[in-house]
DNA sequence: GTATATGATTTCAG
DNA sequence: CTGAAATCATATAC
């Protein structure tokens, strides 16, 4: 934009006398341009004659003005600032001001105006919400316990870690204080600086052509760069949080043991069903529910217990013993009341196949049944191609002739053979000589190191677990 | 302090 | 999606 325009244009608009505007633009031309170097860009020819209306006239009047231009270093201050006043009073300095405001407004200004109108920034909407979810950005009281609550169920419930959380929402609230702080002081910051420019607008408005609506848009860019460091304030808030909530939070960091009552019932149902340590998602759910877990737990615990038993059989045997040896007794009984009750339930039936059993499965066992028994279980030389206990169920029902056994009772058995396994073995399987190891490897794992694909479903939790456990847990 | 146990997560396959 | 395997990160025992 040229100043000439400006001043070209000026007149064009101006209804005053020549007189008047030539004065005013000599004026201008002194004041305003006092202290800036003017460009040659506004090479006119030399001034001629001054005939009135006409554009040698203009040319005149803007010769004129450059000449108080190449002699305004010549003036003194005082003089500038006499000029200045002259101006400021002047009685046109109203009317030419707004035409040049207007101008103004035509030709730079509105090249900016376009890309002002920005959509709300959706990184800062995420930063927004996510603090309001977090309970640092809503309001006072309240907005932590959201948070809390959050991480109560994210931790699986209880009350067990009220410490923790207690310690958590101490530093929320820290974090929480320490923005609200930051914030209120870039609020003021940007209060002050926007009243500090308006102010300076305002003033300079006095001697050059600053529109409202100009200075509208330069709070606009004040508050667009302060909020580009709210979000910075923000975003590193975000992350604090966010650590905080890793820290505290995370679950993994958080790990607890289970109980010891939780283990044991963990326990006595992975090692009655050893040959299908599998439970069903009904089975799961109870189990989580006696042991006070959650299901993904018991699945977590199942899936670490079967590969970490898979891995080193050994050193679960002590353990497996215990736990068989624990069941063993329950686990006859209760095939005995099982077996009781189907025999009420279906009197025709010769109950011969689990009478047999019942019979055989206790712990003082003959010689011959154990051997039987052993070599049953526990395969020729520790094979671990054995079919699993589940399929000796079956063929075992099979060669009754009675399919008429069901789904409660057959889970009974099923649980009662993984349990008296263990014992069986422990009192015949040492003459093996096979070492430990292979006593208790074949049950329902193939040559593969994977348990066979049992296709009884275990859904019933093991009869064998029962409130009276005589003997300590040895898993913790 | 280290060593081991253990619950959770990740990665990958089916 | 589930489960196997590897791995992480913590808890606990010593």
């Amino acid at each position: 934009m040229s100043f000439s325009i400006c001043v070209a244009q000026c007149t064009d608009s101006l209804s005053a006398t020549m007189d008047d505007q030539a004065r005013i633009m000599q004026s201008i031309g002194g004041v305003s341009l006092a202290g800036h170097s003017v460009q040659g860009g506004m090479a006119l020819p030399p001034p001629h004659g001054h005939d009135g209306t006409d554009g040698d006239g203009r040319k005149q009047d803007i010769g004129d003005i450059l000449h108080q231009i190449m002699t305004i270093t010549d003036q003194s201050l005082d003089e500038a600032q006499a000029k200045k006043h002259g101006l400021n009073c002047h009685r046109m300095k109203p009317a030419l001001f707004s035409v040049l405001c207007e101008i103004k407004e035509k030709t730079g200004l509105s090249i900016r105006g376009a890309q002002e109108e920005d959509p709300p920034d959706p990184q800062l909407m995420r930063l927004d919400n996510m603090l309001l979810a977090e309970g640092v950005a809503g309001p006072e009281k309240g907005g932590g316990s959201a948070a809390a609550a959050a991480a109560a169920a994210a931790s699986g419930g209880a009350a067990d870690n009220s410490i923790e959380h207690s310690d958590y929402r101490a530093k929320l609230t820290q974090i929480r204080q320490i923005y609200h702080t930051e914030l209120e002081k870039y609020e003021q910051a940007c209060n002050e600086f926007t009243t500090h420019v308006m102010n300076l607008l305002r003033e300079q408005s006095r001697t050059r052509p600053i529109s409202p609506k100009e200075i509208e848009r330069m709070v606009g860019i004040i508050h667009r760069k302060f909020s580009s460091i709210q979000m910075q304030l923000k975003q590193s808030t975000c992350e604090a949080v966010m650590i905080l909530r890793s820290r505290f939070l995370d679950a993994r960091r958080k790990r607890r043991n289970f109980s010891k009552q939780a283990t044991e019932i963990l326990n006595e149902y992975f090692y009655s069903h050893l040959s299908n340590p599998y439970p069903s998602e009904e089975a799961k759910e109870e189990l989580a529910k006696k042991c006070s877990i959650t299901v993904s737990q018991v699945s977590n615990w199942f899936g670490n217990k079967r590969i970490r038993y898979k891995k080193n059989i050994g050193k679960f045997q002590e353990e497996a013993n215990l736990y068989a040896a624990k069941t063993a007794v329950n686990a006859a009984h209760a095939a005995a009341a099982a077996v009781q009750n189907s025999q009420a339930n279906s009197p025709t039936t010769p109950n011969s196949g689990f009478q047999m059993k019942d019979e055989e499965f206790q712990l003082d066992s003959a010689e011959s049944k154990n051997t039987l028994l052993s070599n049953m279980f526990t395969g020729s030389s520790g094979s671990f191609n054995l079919p699993n206990s589940g399929d000796m169920f079956l063929s075992m029902q099979s060669l009754n002739g009675d399919s008429y056994q069901g789904a409660q009772v057959g889970a009974n058995v099923q649980s009662q053979v993984d349990t008296l396994r263990h014992v069986i073995s422990q009192t015949a399987g040492y003459n093996d000589a096979l070492g430990g190891n292979t006593m208790y490897s074949p049950h329902g794992l193939n040559a593969n190191g994977g348990w066979q694909d049992a296709t009884t479903p275990s859904s019933v939790i093991s009869p064998t677990e029962g409130p009276g456990s005589v003997h300590s847990d040895t898993s913790n």
